[in-house]
DNA sequence: GCCAACGTTGGC
DNA sequence: GCCAACGTTGGC
């Protein structure tokens, strides 16, 4: 099975890539994701080895400011099981979990993020679906090119 | 803080 | 099953 590509959003003030390579083993499990589309990429189509770009949304700049690694394939999201936690879901259950998650590790965290403005201005990428309109996936799965632009552009 | 775009919920 | 109301996301 080829490696696929992915990106990831999350707010700086939430999990930022600092809080990630502070992590023990600078690896993290993805929770708090409740919705079903990116649910159904990280249950059923991210795999171990799969390539993460790590996106900061609502921040100054929003960005992309890395490179992770998919450690652990899709499973259940055990903050839905308890009230306690800011995501739990009374819907889902141990037995029939709702949501899943995965685990990353961080690979690099870029000396120069790739901002999204930059991203808007390269034609090459114009097609991600992060620049596309309206688009509020928190994953979503970019191509082999659109990473590697994303990341050569890091290095300029 | 605003607001457009979108997903979800719930009444019918 | 439709669709209005509501809540959330996320860029600005």
């Amino acid at each position: 099975m080829a490696k696929k590509y992915w990106l990831m959003k999350s707010e700086p003030s939430t999990f930022s890539i600092d809080d990630l390579a502070k992590s023990k083993n600078q690896t993290t499990y993805w929770d708090g994701v409740r919705n079903y589309q990116a649910r159904n990429f990280m249950r059923d189509e991210m795999k171990k080895g799969d390539l993460v770009l790590f996106y900061h949304s609502n921040a100054k700049p929003t960005a992309v400011v890395g490179v992770c690694e998919v450690v652990k394939e899709g499973y259940p999201d055990f903050t839905a099981f308890d009230p306690e936690e800011k995501y739990y879901d009374p819907k889902s259950n141990k037995d029939q979990p709702t949501w899943y998650m995965v685990d990353i590790k961080l690979k690099e965290k870029f000396k120069k993020p790739v901002t999204l403005e930059e991203i808007k201005a390269n034609p090459k990428l114009k097609d991600m679906k992060l620049v596309q309109r309206g688009n509020r996936l928190s994953v979503m799965p970019v191509t082999k090119k659109e990473f590697d632009e994303i990341v050569k552009m890091s290095k300029k």
